[in-house]
DNA sequence: TATGAATGAGCGTTCATTCAT
DNA sequence: AATGAATGAACGCTCATTCAT
């Protein structure tokens, strides 16, 4: 039997004071994140999400409205984290050479301020609950590549051959990149990043 | 609780009448790694791997000690499959360029033959339970990759990088790329494959 | 769904070969006391009851309907060994003391021959399953008793008091004794019984 | 697989108020010991527990933290019972059959206000599950009977035998009383108390 | 006749979610 | 607004029993 009365759920948009989220809600979305990435989605208890978030169990329950909703936050988060670092003040007047090094610095910023985004994104990518608004924030991040690559292309500065395949080998082997120095317990060294960038560039250039 | 008793476990090798498992064996760990690589190793019932497989729930634990023994079986059989692809008949004597066309090819023959066991080993990397004899597959193919490397490193056929960075690029732009075909319905076509195939040969050539 | 053919059960009395069961029932029985004994009917699994007899898994449920019917026929069994000691041969002409003497030295011989079958009446004594042939076994000890009891009382040669307290005063001494010398590493060796018997007669003699 | 965050469990300690459990512990308590005298703890299954106790099944857990712990709390709890009414207010100065009367009446006060606690006790008596805690206590029990008997026969009020062997008949021979009178629909009545107690101190007495 | 692979109901236990406080 | 005790459905797994061989 649903109950009769209604209840009130924070919306997120209320819940913002000048901007930024009451610090419970950011607590709970801190402590997802690294659970989730740490321990998949399915195997990590709300429990545990909550003695993480240093809140009760049933508090969760004001902010989202069921675990599904949470990791779907949890994932417009990260993907705004990078849509930002990736779409915004990229040089269009500047050559395509510039143009992926704003790109792979941009990820490199990503995977090095949020490593447990970038862990979550890379594992929880294909999950059924993302729902309409994660997609949306995705296929800008792509539709802003696809864009890219195409300009560069009609302008001879990249490789001709469809999009879309470039676009997945360099988002590929930068993600490759990094589950590697992830797994070691060297971090990502200016050194290896800009070696890494020429390589991957060249398989992008003409 | 364990069960006190001697559960007789048919082993791999007992199981096995001309080299290939019992139906059952066979149709278990099958199920198991459509589902796991579909929903997630936590997020994948017993019952519903029974399911799946047309046999009765208890019918898995004569085969597997546990869920935890069954993902490793199923791992391994993922990262064997892998190994003999990349691992036997390597062209030795030959050219860098067509040693990785060898690995190249071997890697789209895995992604095709065994789709759900290229998106398990994807998701499934860093898991905890992946016992000894899964880690030890996995060493082996690492360390096939990296003496190709080193040895056309010396002989001036491949950039000069750290071996390994170069490794997990080819292996992350691969992934990529076949993440991305399979998010849309059109599959890995021969074009597709052979011009990736060069584009991530660009990063490797000297 | 009932199966509509007749399912042929082994009787006891068929498996019989002049006078002794058949080696397996033997065997089943014999398993199935050890186990009952050691860790209760409840916590003894009948695929280590057929493990321990060394018969197949569904051998048991030719000769027993059910692990009911299995445990009843262990109860029958010791109590049938217990009724033998206690019933047969009693010095009907004796003495009262001679006859407690007899009494007690059956029952030491039953518990020194039949340690886990002394056990196993002990502690499975309250149980819902004990059937009306078992109940009848049980009923014919202490009607035997009763009966000794309260001739020798009408002979002054035992203290007048209900006889059922007397018996079970007496049965329960016996049974303190036995326990204590089974919990340390002690067996019961002649001076403990014949102390102990003379204790116990001291509660009876007028 | 234990949960991966801290159950805050209520500790016995913490859940008293006043000296005594919190409702749902009480009756948590209560429902297993009914149960697991009537039906031993193998044959007891949680969610009957659960069920008597009038708590969902999961609630259980809050306040133990698994079956055996469950049954460990219960053991404890039986042998403190029958601790305090055997150990405390022992008349040290009086004579040997004052001493054994106050045992006897401590014994029929706890079978009377806790039959179910007196059955328990005598089924699970042997079991593995005892903890060092529940043994403490067993063995406090049985070091008091072992002290008073050793001082009366010093004395001359007992007679020579091995103390232990006395105290087990005396234990068994009670039990037995309790027992059978709780097969019978009579309860233990004040004359068959009494008539029992002077007939077990023939067995003590010089 | 004897087996043991197979089954599914039921076990002990966890955890997403609710709701009285 | 925040809590955490309480819940019961569902989990991983066991085992009494069946039945094809």
């Amino acid at each position: 039997m649903p109950s009769d009365y209604t209840i009130k759920l924070r919306s997120p948009v209320k819940a913002e004071t000048n901007g930024h989220l009451s610090e419970k809600h950011e607590a709970i979305l801190a402590a997802a994140l690294d659970l989730f990435a740490e321990r998949t989605y399915d195997g990590t208890p709300m429990p545990l999400v909550a003695e993480r978030a240093g809140v009760g169990a049933g508090t969760i329950y004001r902010y989202f409205r069921s675990k599904e909703a949470l990791v779907n936050a949890v994932y417009r988060r990260c993907m705004e984290h990078q849509r930002r670092l990736l779409l915004e003040d990229v040089p269009v007047e500047a050559t395509a050479r510039e143009q992926f090094r704003h790109w792979w610095r941009g990820m490199c910023q990503f995977a090095t301020e949020n490593p447990q985004g970038f862990v979550f994104l890379e594992t929880h990518h294909h999950e059924s609950y993302r729902d309409a608004e994660s997609q949306e924030l995705l296929d800008q991040v792509r539709a802003g590549a696809h864009t890219l690559v195409e300009n560069a292309q009609a302008r001879g500065e990249v490789r001709q051959a469809t999009p879309d395949v470039l676009i997945s080998l360099v988002f590929g082997a930068f993600t490759g990149l990094v589950k590697w120095t992830m797994e070691g317990d060297c971090g990502l060294t200016e050194e290896t990043i800009s070696d890494a960038e020429e390589r991957v560039w060249q398989m992008l250039r003409p």
